[in-house]
DNA sequence: CAGAATCCTCGGTGATACTG
DNA sequence: CAGTATCACCGAGGATTCTG
């Protein structure tokens, strides 16, 4: 087997791989990429938190989305429901340690937009001076 | 200062924290997740790639959308765009510094999908068949 | 080759009202 | 309190065509 041989297989595995590393993230993302996944997620790891505590606690969010990404974060096991039949009815939500790990994982992420967010910023300012100077 | 009072402002900067956190997230979440923007990433990761080559390589894409996530990625400062003056022309994408720590930071999201994937699974048909059951 | 322009679809989201 | 049900909107994304 020639070198030649080797390097193209060995590029061609790098690209595999990089291609299937994408495809793990987007499969992250189409689970806490929503709207209010993300801070439902981190509300819901501080400990027990019940329903109108969420709807208040998260500016914006209507009653219909705060049910449904609930209901997707505990389909998926990223929080647990816990129903207690009382009167009125009370419901706490809980991440489980899955979730809890996940967070550690986003904290990564918000790293990287400390140390980058005024640099993105001075770019997008500068492209769109850019780009508003070729409207002319 | 009591000790209660102590606790209590603890608390709300710890709730600040986690609702910065979650916020910083989301703004990472705003640029790159869109559908497409990871895999661009990734291709332009690995050194100049050339418009059709990004076309060819990522599945499904349209070049509308090619051409609107490139240019979002080039704005943010996330990829730099080389224009060759030839004829016909030639365009080079290649990621910035800034992204290339960015895919450092979305390999830990990785892992941890790699890590979880049979138990999300898993959890999705416990509640999806746990479901079934009371639609009857 | 590397886009720009146009039209259209579809699903995520919001607003509102009702209920066990 | 903790939802469910229904309607309506809007913008991300897709298909197609045109051009420097």
């Amino acid at each position: 087997m020639s070198q030649r041989n080797t390097d193209v297989t060995a590029q061609a595995s790098y690209q595999a791989l990089l291609d299937t590393e994408a495809c793990k993230v987007r499969e992250v993302l189409d689970r806490v990429g929503g709207k209010w996944s993300i801070q439902i997620l981190v509300d819901a790891t501080r400990g027990p938190v019940r329903f109108t505590e969420l709807e208040r606690g998260i500016e914006g969010i209507s009653r219909r989305m705060l049910t449904l990404t609930l209901r997707n974060l505990e389909r998926d096991g990223l929080i647990t429901r816990t129903v207690y039949p009382t009167v009125p009815p009370k419901v706490e939500y809980t991440a489980t340690e899955m979730a809890r790990e996940l967070y550690d994982s986003l904290v990564t992420l918000t790293t990287w937009a400390e140390r980058h967010r005024l640099r993105i910023a001075a770019a997008r300012d500068a492209y769109d001076k850019e780009h508003a100077a070729a409207r002319t």
